[in-house]
DNA sequence: GTCCAGGTCGCGC
DNA sequence: GCGCGACATGGA
C-alpha cells in the first residue's frame, strides 16, 4: 500500500430507528458502481470526487448497535483532508442514508396497522440514495427499458470510461462528472459507453448540469409541491412516469409509485391472483398509505422477494 | 432468429 | 388528451 495514503474516521449518529445494513442494501443502488458492497465486512465502499477535486475512497460502516446507532467513515485520502472537505463527505454520506428525513409518521402508521408492518418501524424504509442527484438521474435513465443486467452494463461501463480513478487503487472509479461527460462529443460518449438509444439523453443532461442550467437545489426544495416536482422531472428528457415516480421516492416524496411491468406483475400476483389488472387498480391498492405509497409496495415486494429466495435455497437443499 | 426488458418520445388524430 | 411506432442493445 502506498505510504503516502492517510486515513481519517468520521463517525456520524444516526437518529433510531436507524438499520445500516437494511439502508444499504435497500434496493438495486447498491450493486451499481461506484457503489461495492463487501458482504462479510457489510461495508459500503466508494471511490468519491470531492468539488475540489480531490479524489478519496469511502469504506463506510455502522456499529449496528440498536440503541445507540453510529456510521463510520473511513476516508482513504491524499495530503491533508480539510474541514470543508470532511463536511462535504459528512454531508453527502447523511445523504445517502437519509439521515436527515423523518419517518416517524410512516413508521406510526405501520404500527397502526400492526401484524407484519411493524417491522418496519425498526428502522427499514429507508432507501439508500446517490450523493450527487446527477448520479441519480442517470441511474434511473439507465433502469428504463432494460434488464437489471443491462443496467448494471451501462453504469459499468459508464463509470470505467469517464470516472476518476483514486491513486491508492488501481480498479475502482468515481462516479464521472456532468463536466467529464459534456466535454465529450455525443460521437464519441456514445461509442464509449453502450447506453443505446439513451445515451442522447445522458449527454444532454450532463450538459445541462455543467452548464447549471439545471440546478439540483431546486429538486430538494422543501417549497416545491409534489405535483410541481414531479412536472419539473418530466422536463427531464428521457424521465417518464415510472422514471420520476422513482426520482421523487430518492428525492424523498413516497406518494407515486412507479407503474412498470415489475409493479403490473408484482400486484397482479399478491393482490389478484395472477390476473391482469388495470393501472388504476392496482393503484388503487395502495392509496391508503397516503404520502407512503412507495416506502409501504417497496416492503411487500421485498417480503415477496424474500420468500422466493427461502423457497428457492429450501428445494435446492433437500 | 425472435422477442422484449423496472419506458419514453414525437407524431398524428 | 390519447394511441402507436420507433428507439439501441443484449440477454432470454
Amino acid at each position: 500500500m502506498d505510504e503516502r495514503i492517510k486515513t481519517t474516521n468520521i463517525a456520524l449518529h444516526p437518529e433510531p430507528p436507524f438499520n445500516f445494513e437494511f439502508t444499504a442494501y435497500s434496493h438495486g443502488w447498491v450493486l451499481l458502481l461506484p457503489n461495492h458492497w463487501d458482504k462479510e465486512a457489510k461495508t459500503l465502499r466508494r471511490i468519491e470526487r470531492l468539488s475540489g477535486g480531490k479524489v478519496v475512497l469511502l469504506s463506510i460502516s455502522s456499529n449496528t448497535s440498536p440503541e445507540n446507532p453510529r456510521i463510520i467513515i473511513e476516508v482513504r485520502h491524499h495530503e491533508t483532508l480539510s474541514k470543508m472537505e470532511r463536511n462535504e463527505i459528512m454531508a453527502s454520506v447523511r445523504h445517502m442514508f437519509r439521515l436527515d428525513e423523518d419517518f416517524q409518521k410512516f413508521y406510526a402508521l405501520c404500527d397502526q396497522r400492526g401484524d407484519r408492518w411493524t417491522k418496519l418501524s425498526q428502522g427499514l424504509g429507508r432507501l439508500l440514495r446517490s450523493p450527487s442527484l446527477f448520479e441519480d438521474i442517470v441511474k434511473t435513465i439507465c433502469t428504463t427499458n432494460i434488464q437489471w443486467g443491462g443496467t448494471k452494463r451501462m453504469i459499468e461501463e459508464f463509470v470505467n470510461a469517464y470516472g476518476e480513478k483514486f491513486s491508492g487503487d488501481p480498479v475502482m472509479r468515481a462516479f464521472p462528472t456532468p463536466e467529464a461527460i459534456a466535454k465529450t462529443t455525443l460521437n464519441t460518449f456514445s461509442k464509449k459507453v453502450r447506453m443505446g438509444y439513451r445515451t442522447a439523453y445522458v449527454h444532454l443532461l450532463a450538459k445541462q448540469f455543467a452548464n447549471e442550467e439545471m440546478n439540483p437545489n431546486v429538486f430538494f426544495d422543501p417549497e416545491i409541491s409534489t405535483p410541481d416536482l414531479k412536472k419539473k422531472l418530466l422536463e427531464i428528457k428521457g424521465i417518464g412516469n415510472y422514471a420520476a415516480a422513482t426520482l421523487l421516492m430518492l428525492l424523498g416524496r413516497y406518494n407515486e409509485l412507479p407503474t412498470d411491468t415489475v409493479f403490473r406483475e408484482f400486484v397482479s400476483k399478491k393482490y389478484f391472483k395472477g390476473k391482469k389488472v388495470s393501472d388504476k387498480k392496482a393503484l388503487a391498492i395502495y392509496k391508503k398509505w397516503g404520502q407512503w405509497k412507495y416506502l409501504a409496495y417497496w416492503y411487500e415486494l421485498w417480503e415477496m422477494y424474500n420468500e422466493q429466495q427461502k423457497e428457492k435455497s429450501s428445494s435446492t437443499h433437500k
